[in-house]
DNA sequence: GAAGTTCTTCTACACATCGTAGAATAAAAG
DNA sequence: CTTTTATTCTACGATGTGTAGAAGAACTTC
C-alpha cells in the first residue's frame, strides 16, 4: 500500500493542484507560503529534492528530465489516485458485497445520489 | 490512517475469521499452520503477544483481561474496518463526487449491482 | 504455601520509512 | 574558466514493525 508521509503528502497535495509541472524550488517555496492550514515551513530545497525522488520512486510524480530546472508533475490526478486507493483497500477483504454494503452506510446523501446517478442504467 | 504490518494483518485475518476469542497460544499456532498460503512461520509466543498489544493499542482488538489466558478478539468485523478505511480514504479527497465517478469505474459488474441494489430506493 | 509451570509485561535490537539537510558533483551562465 | 545554480549522494534522527529474551506475576500442585 502507498502510504505517504507528511510531506510527502503535502508535497502531492500541492502537484495536484496545479496543472503545470513544478521545480523544487517553486514547491519550496509554496510549502514556505503554508498553502493549506499547514506551519508554513522553510524547507532546504535538497529536502524538497528528495521527497521528490521518492515520490518518483513510488510512481507517483514524473519528472522532467530536459529542461534544466527538473520540473515535476503528478502521474495521476488526486480523484485517480484516491479512487485507485479505496480500490485497493476494497480488494483486501474477501467478501467485497459486505464491504460495499457497509460503505455505502456510510457516504452521505448527496454522495449517494451521485452513485444513483453513476451506476444509472441497467 | 492505521496502516498494518504483515504479521499485524495476519494476526486480524486469524481474528476476522474466527467467532471466538483467541488466545496468543492459538494465534501462534494458527500462523505456524500457514493459515493461507504464508510461509509456516514459527513464532516465539512474546512475538505474537507484542503485535497483540499493538493492536489493541491501535483499537483494532480487544483483550479479555479476566480469563487468564488472555483471549482476544478483533473490535470490528473485516467488513466494517475495510468499509471505514474505504471511507478514510474518500474523505481526503477534496472532490469526492469525482472520486466516486472513477471509482464506480473500477469495480466489477457484480459489485455494480450489488451497489444499485443497495442504493435503491429514493 | 513453596516450587514449578504458564502467562504477561518490559526491554531491546534490527530493519524500513520518512523528514531533514549537508557535501559533493554536474551543468549552465557569464 | 570561474561563478552560480541544480542534482545526486550520503547521512542522521525519529518512528513503526518484526522479532524475541529476561523479568515479573499468577496459577497449579504437592
Amino acid at each position: 500500500m502507498a502510504t505517504l508521509g507528511d510531506l510527502e503528502r503535502t508535497v502531492m497535495e500541492l502537484l495536484w493542484a496545479t496543472p503545470e509541472a513544478l521545480t523544487a524550488n517553486e514547491l519550496r517555496d509554496a510549502i514556505a507560503e503554508a498553502p493549506s492550514g499547514e506551519t508554513g515551513r522553510e524547507l532546504a530545497v535538497t529536502t524538497v529534492l528528495t521527497v521528490l525522488s521518492r515520490l518518483e520512486k513510488k510512481g507517483l510524480v514524473e519528472r522532467g528530465r530536459n529542461s534544466r530546472p527538473h520540473r515535476y508533475k503528478s502521474v495521476t490526478s488526486r480523484e485517480a489516485h484516491t479512487a485507485e486507493l479505496m480500490h485497493e483497500v476494497l480488494v483486501t477483504a474477501p467478501d467485497r458485497e459486505a464491504v460495499l454494503a457497509r460503505f455505502i452506510g456510510s457516504v452521505s446523501e448527496t454522495e449517494a445520489q451521485t452513485l444513483r446517478k453513476l451506476l444509472g442504467g441497467s
